[in-house]
RNA sequence: GCGAAAGUGGCGGAAUGGCAGACGCGCUAGACUUAGGAUCUAGUGAGCUUAGCUCGUGGGGGUUCAAGUCCCCCCUUUCGCACCA
């Protein structure tokens, strides 16, 4: 029989037909069988198409997804596209082409690539978030918000892309640039609908002990959530009624607080103006602070700023002591109180700005060098110069001082967050737009739910405006409305929301992604919840996945979804680089196109490589050489089907080596190997040749193991061979721990510390016969004759190691 | 500055404290061939006085019969956070 030479191009377009005529990976709820939620980012579709980076995470995902079907489970592996926001629209501006027409162009190119890599994705649930049978849901869910208080609008400075001309979320900005075109951003004041993740900030944070997430991913989350204990103390102000806020983590330094810093746009300022001396020098420094950007702010910020509040002190409440009061921009208006007690023994930043400006430093804790540094450490030291603090460590006297500021009715403890609530209103047409309307009479009104979606108007011109208004907002025939309460005149919200939106639910509805009546039914989501397993970058871990996470426990709470958290285990993939071990980038031109590859070597090469490039977690270059060798490996599996020989039994050559492979195999795509996995299925190819054939058994074992990461060769050799069924529809291959042991191991005999050659014995085998074979080996025996052994020491199967004097 | 991860052949990368370099690329030699960017076979960490020996996982110490792996110090790279009181 020969079998002619592998072309992919024929099988692998084959198979995609007959898995979509076949509905093969269609997931229907079937309470016989587990059910398994496999998810994946779903992809932005940009202008660019895919790069082979970003079906790393698609394809090891469509490993999972599709062993998990072998072995049983009723998979969920669904697809769709994340398709509003701002490279869209800008290209749409520059090229005078609909954003809904540039949409629908880019998603038919995404889903031709994607099709053609065999993705055992659901494509009957297949959406996306710009379709208004979609965004309804979106813009009900916003709704839900609003009426439970928790969208708000507020002026509030937010971070102003210059470039795009929108405001952004502190996440959106890096560098103190716009994360996506690279613009300046600048701080300015502007009435924006916000979202109060903050609410959920101790849930988000203390349920993620009730998840699987990788550890970097868990520690970013916390580290943005930033919780702090510590309290809040009252100081009064020398001559005032009135009293300064602060919040501190570290009450137990009270006493060695000699001033105060209120951030440069703290309200109290204008309140205390008639008592402040110097009020152009404070208005100055205000402008100036006003002018600089959050970067120049923070970033660029060498040396500590700042200008007294003449004519003004507060009194320590400790010490009884007037303390000068100051203003400096390294104190945020945006963080706790927006104003701090600065103990300079203590606090680095305190301890730099008192010496640059000649303020008092007055120890507090002891066993610190407070002429060389700030002493922060918390675990040791004791307290002193605190009155009835000294002698206490710091924890104690944590603990006492909170007691008596709460007893004196000028302090209470208090927990702080970094994090802020999401600014969630975008001045640009391609989004959802915000459903509610303003009426003089009634304020915002939310548009009755049987009058959504609120639909993006069909229109020629959605530059944004110079105002820094929503495009939305010069169209009449949308803006002007009426009241859906009273009925009068009144005008529709301009605003649209951010792309994080249309991403916080998706998950959601793809378990029911045609149901008119609901975002989706309750039956659907708690057959399918949680996702059981979600892939993606990390950079969507302090932006999306706490957005989501958000969403989600807020529909947990309207009781509209059965768990209080969406994903039971999230992991994270490395990026793909280019050749020149760069990140990829079309103007670096290393830009690799999934289709040339797939065109020249298939499909299922394409995957192979990309789960053995490297550690999947890991960054690793892309090497056009490898996706060679890869190919050679499915030639070589290819041609297999020449030297199968009948034998319903593993041989007694190869058994070893298959119950191996079936376990590493295994093993392997749980822990997220692929690279080890793909190794050993070429160990066990290599092993075939060196015998010069595969028995059927063992051929059709290794054509399983093959199938999640090579579905169409594989399903293809599965039907040449006249196995029975399709292999999509087999049974993953079971192994005995006990038979992928060998019987007979070879033992490394060590010598001092050195290997000095090995025994073959029986796995069984006993110490005394390893000593003895190994003093019958001439060049093991030399280094042990005619001396005195002072130790031996046998780990079984592993080595033998003796010490000799 | 803080936090995390990483540093292993010419390259990508393997190694529950137990024979470092699996698997692949590349390279060398041979076979087959009109040809080879096909296929097959063998070899491939370095050095040496080459039946073998010595050295070798960023550098320096240490623990151990045994260290790429554990501990301490240092260097480098990448990523995240960055005046969060």
């Amino acid at each position: 029989m020969e079998s002619g030479s592998y072309v992919p191009a024929d099988i692998e377009r084959k198979w995609q037909r007959i898995w979509e005529e076949e509905g093969t990976f269609f997931a229907k709820e079937d309470p016989s069988k587990p059910k398994y939620y496999v998810l994946i980012e779903f992809p932005y579709p940009s202008g660019e198409g895919l790069h082979v980076g970003h079906p790393r995470s698609y394809t090891a995902l469509d490993v999972v997804a599709r062993k998990r079907r072998l072995e049983g489970y009723n998979v969920l592996y669904p697809i769709g596209w994340d398709a509003f926001g701002l490279p869209t629209e800008n290209y749409a501006v520059k090229n005078k082409v609909h954003p809904a027409e540039v949409t629908k162009r880019n998603i038919a190119r995404y889903r031709q690539q994607l099709k053609s890599l065999g993705f055992s994705f659901d494509w009957s649930r297949e959406f996306s978030t710009t379709d208004p049978d979609y965004y309804k849901w979106t813009q009900w869910i916003f709704l839900k918000f609003f009426e439970k208080g928790l969208a708000y609008k507020a002026e509030i400075p937010i971070n102003w892309c210059t470039s795009c001309k929108i405001g952004l979320a502190n996440e959106e900005v890096v560098n103190g640039v716009c994360e996506r075109c690279g613009g300046e951003v600048v701080r300015r004041v502007k009435s924006q609908w916000m979202l109060k993740i903050t609410a959920y900030a101790e849930r988000l944070l203390r349920d993620l002990d009730m998840v699987d997430y990788i550890e970097k991913v868990r520690v970013q989350q916390e580290n943005w959530i930033g919780r702090s204990e510590g309290a809040e103390v009252l100081f009064p102000i020398a001559g005032s009624d009135r009293t300064i806020t602060v919040f501190t983590t570290r009450p137990d330094t009270l006493f060695g607080a000699t001033y105060m810093v209120l951030s440069p746009e703290h309200p109290l300022i204008d309140e205390l103006k008639a008592q402040i001396t110097n009020t152009d020098e404070v208005e100055a420094y205000r402008e100036q602070t006003a002018r600089k950007s959050d970067f120049e702010r923070t970033e660029l910020a060498l040396e500590k700023t700042g200008v007294p509040l003449k004519g003004i002190s507060a009194i320590n409440p400790c010490t009884k002591k007037e303390i000068p009061v100051w203003i400096s921009d390294y104190v945020l208006m945006s963080y706790g109180t927006g104003a701090i007690m600065a103990v300079p023994a203590h606090d680095s930043r305190d301890y730099e700005f008192a010496k640059k400006f000649g303020l008092p430093i007055v120890e507090v804790i002891s066993g610190g060098d407070i002429s060389k540094e700030a002493y922060t450490s918390v675990d040791e030291g004791t307290l002193v110069n605190s009155g009835f603090l000294n002698g206490l460590s710091v924890k104690d006297a944590v603990r006492r001082i909170t007691e008596w500021l709460q007893e004196q009715g000028i302090g209470t403890p208090k927990v702080n967050y970094k994090l802020r609530d999401w600014v969630f209103s975008r001045q640009r047409y391609w989004g959802e737009p915000i459903p509610l309307v303003s009426c003089d009479d009634c304020g915002f009104v939310p548009v009755p739910e049987d009058e959504l979606p609120v639909r993006l108007p069909d229109v020629q011109h959605y530059e944004p405006t110079d105002t820094g208004e929503s495009p939305l907002a010069n169209i009449e025939s949308f803006v002007n409305t009426t009241c859906p309460r009273c009925g009068k005149p009144a005008k529709r919200e301009t605003d649209t929301m951010p792309n994080w939106a249309g991403s916080s639910w998706y998950f959601l509805r793809y378990t029911d992604p045609h149901n008119d009546k609901e975002f989706a039914s309750w039956d659907k989501v708690s057959y399918w919840l949680p996702v059981d397993w979600y892939n993606g970058g990390m950079e969507h871990t302090t932006l999306h996945l706490l957005y989501s996470r958000f969403w989600h426990k807020f529909l947990y709470d309207c009781g509209l979804v059965p768990t209080p958290e969406p994903y039971r285990k999230r992991t994270s993939h490395g990026m793909i680089l280019g050749e020149d071990n760069e990140k990829m980038s079309k103007s670096r031109g290393n830009v690799v196109n999934p289709d040339d590859l797939v065109r020249e070597f298939g499909a299922d090469t394409f995957r192979v490589y990309e789960m053995f490039l490297g550690a999947f977690d890991q960054a690793s270059p892309w090497s056009q050489q490898g996706v060679r060798g890869c190919r050679r490996f499915l030639d070589r599996v290819w041609r297999l089907q020449d030297m199968v020989v009948d034998g319903d039994e593993y041989s007694p050559e190869l058994e070893t080596l298959m119950h191996q492979t079936a376990k590493k195999v295994s093993d392997d795509i749980e822990r997220m190997k692929f690279n080890t996995a793909v190794a050993a299925l070429m160990t066990l190819v290599n092993a075939f040749y060196e015998r010069g054939q595969a028995l059927k058994a063992e051929f059709r074992d290794f054509l399983i193991l093959l199938n999640p990461f090579a579905p169409h060769i594989s399903e293809e050799l599965w039907e040449r061979m006249g196995f029975a069924g399709r292999i999509s529809g087999q049974e993953w291959v079971q192994w005995d721990e006990s038979k992928a042991l060998e019987d007979t191991i070879d033992i490394p005999i060590q010598v001092n510390g050195k290997i000095r050659g090995t025994v073959t014995v029986a796995r069984s085998a006993q110490k005394e016969e390893i000593r003895s074979k190994a003093e019958e080996d001439k060049a093991i025996a030399k280094f042990i004759s005619d001396r005195q052994i002072v130790k031996e020491v046998y780990v079984p199967g592993k080595i033998y190691s003796i010490v000799v004097k």
